[in-house]
DNA sequence: CTGTTAGCGCTTTCAA
DNA sequence: TTGAAAGCGCTAACAG
């Protein structure tokens, strides 16, 4: 449909040949300015555009990189996405993100296509990363980055946060404003930074000398709805003060079913979650979550990318970046105890 | 940096020609079972993959649809990404998503770069469109289809969502509950449905009998920041007894601005939004809102556009989706009334 | 059933 | 300063 408008024809009207309408439009040296303003106009007037497939065909490369994300529908994935997006905008590459919407399967094809010379390397963000995608990247030879995998055993490029300690962080926090109750969310089993952040928080409750009663523990998909499901049956079972959540959706959904057992958050019950996604400051009262430095990251590791794009060796083939906690007003010292939170 | 194995290789190396092996590769009929399972033994082995540029170029087309949105950060644009996405994965075609996070002028770059050949198609979500942009759509004669377009008189494929009955249906659901001092939180002012759905609100509560005070009519980006800050002087200054507020992230503003205010909600206080936004549901008390069939929304636009790059007319230039009310529990009669909403 | 030719639109190389 | 030739990798059209 679309009516393309080749050199050839912009050659033939400017009385030129290809190559120096080619030269012109790349600001090459090596035009008289008469000719090249001729050119100019003319390419101007007909309203001609390189074709991109052409010029990548021949090039060898295309300027694009793609990002694949399992699902792209949570603040999550887009907080990285700003921040892959920011630090390419700086380095005449485009973003193409294709998104594979909960299907482990699409994963590989996804890789698969955009590997046959669409983009020039592939940023994923916690990609399931079956062996056989492993494998495929491996083969291509197509420079990759993974932020937040999913398992830690895969020898790619790749970028994970502390999740250890930003939980530890986190559970030091509530035991710091005195709960000892204190209940826990698990986010999905399949993700290895569930396992890491539950270490944290064991570790931390038993370094306070603090039991972990295994019925405060529960499991959960990352979603609001079972977060407020989960936080709703610890609450009315076994009455904890308190609640750390492995994210944020969860944390949210935790606050809403406090509040839906009668109890306000923070006075009577304190919450804590794990991301800080837009949401946990723009909602009443603030949600007191661990800070992982999404927008960072997604910078972090487009560098990385480009970097391997030309050639350069990374230095570090895991790189790994650290959590905070940001204090808001959903945790305060348990109901009944006087102090103020030392 | 990826070694790409060619046509040519896998040719020479399972002693066909290069003919054939594009045959095997595209399933075409015409090569004896022994050659087809030579050839794609050795494709298997050397990892071949057929390049796109080399395809495109040849083809002059490349199957894959953009999506250009201003803001890919709230969930509305997401929920129509969905719709997208599933409808164009069942139509052998590939979604590439361009966003330009909130800039303006980068817009036309985006349709610039996407149609110099990198595209069959493009759809932009609740695009700025300035007048060289469509020019440019125009010149290119790039198939092209507008969602909820800021503007209505652009003579581009569009589809916009009835902002007009929906809102008079929002505001309706809050007269009918007995409430009559309604406050109105308007969003941002350059776009038209603003504008609309504003008029919808004037014109259920004329139809009613009910003015509308000026003071209670407030503008607000959309965003819950605003919403709560704009819902909270409202509250403290002019007492309304519900707010109905131009966007879902608006409207939660609000809930939280009606509880900081010490006001209970529903039973104190009721808020009406417009998106019906995931977050909507997933709030306690769930959000009462206007629906907008987002994810068909999505789906109808991309059906349109693949139309149009089969060379086929469109029945209708704009088409328009309808809107529903959904009934949550962010509404009820107002304090001191004694009915039930009837 | 298989191979040869030609060309998609562009740019690198080299010659004029 | 400009242009001609060649080829990037693939496939439609035709020939064998």
């Amino acid at each position: 449909m679309a009516e393309r408008v080749t050199i050839a024809q912009v050659a033939e009207e400017a009385g030129v040949s290809a190559m120096t309408v080619s030269n012109v439009m790349n600001g090459k040296p090596g035009a008289s300015e008469e000719t090249r303003r001729r050119v100019t106009e003319v390419a101007a007037r007909l309203g001609y555009r390189p074709n991109v497939s052409a010029r990548n065909l021949k090039a060898g490369r295309t300027g694009l990189i793609g990002l694949v994300a399992l699902d792209l529908t949570s603040q999550y994935g887009l907080e990285i996405l700003r921040g892959v997006a920011d630090e390419l905008a700086g380095a005449e590459r485009e973003l193409l993100v294709n998104a594979t919407y909960q299907d482990a399967v699409r994963e590989t094809e996804r890789i698969e296509f955009l590997g046959r010379g669409l983009v020039d390397g592939v940023l994923m963000i916690a990609p399931v990363l079956e062996d056989k995608t492993v494998e495929l990247l491996r083969r291509r030879n197509l420079p990759c980055v993974i932020i937040d995998p999913r398992r830690l055993d895969v020898a790619l490029p790749r970028l994970s946060v502390d999740n250890y300690h930003g939980m530890r962080l986190g559970t030091q926090h509530l035991i710091d404003l005195g709960h000892t109750r204190i209940a826990y969310i698990r986010g999905e089993e399949d993700l290895e930074s569930t396992a890491l952040r539950y270490q944290g928080f064991q570790d931390a409750m038993r370094l306070a000398g603090l039991e972990v009663d295994e019925r405060l523990v529960a499991e959960c998909d990352f979603s609001y709805t079972c977060g407020f499901r989960t936080a709703s049956r610890l609450i009315t079972e076994h009455r904890p003060t308190a609640i750390v959540a492995g994210a944020d959706l969860m944390a949210l959904g935790a606050v809403d079913a406090a509040r839906a057992n009668g109890l306000d958050v923070p006075t009577d019950f304190s919450v804590v979650g794990f991301d800080d996604l837009p949401q946990a400051a723009q909602t009443f009262p603030g949600l007191t979550t661990v800070r992982q430095p999404l927008h960072d990251m997604g910078q972090k590791a487009a560098r990385a990318l480009l970097s391997l794009i030309d050639g350069q060796q990374l230095l570090m083939d895991h790189m790994q970046v650290g959590t905070e906690l940001v204090v808001r007003n959903s945790t305060a010292p348990p109901p009944g105890d006087a102090r103020t939170g030392r």
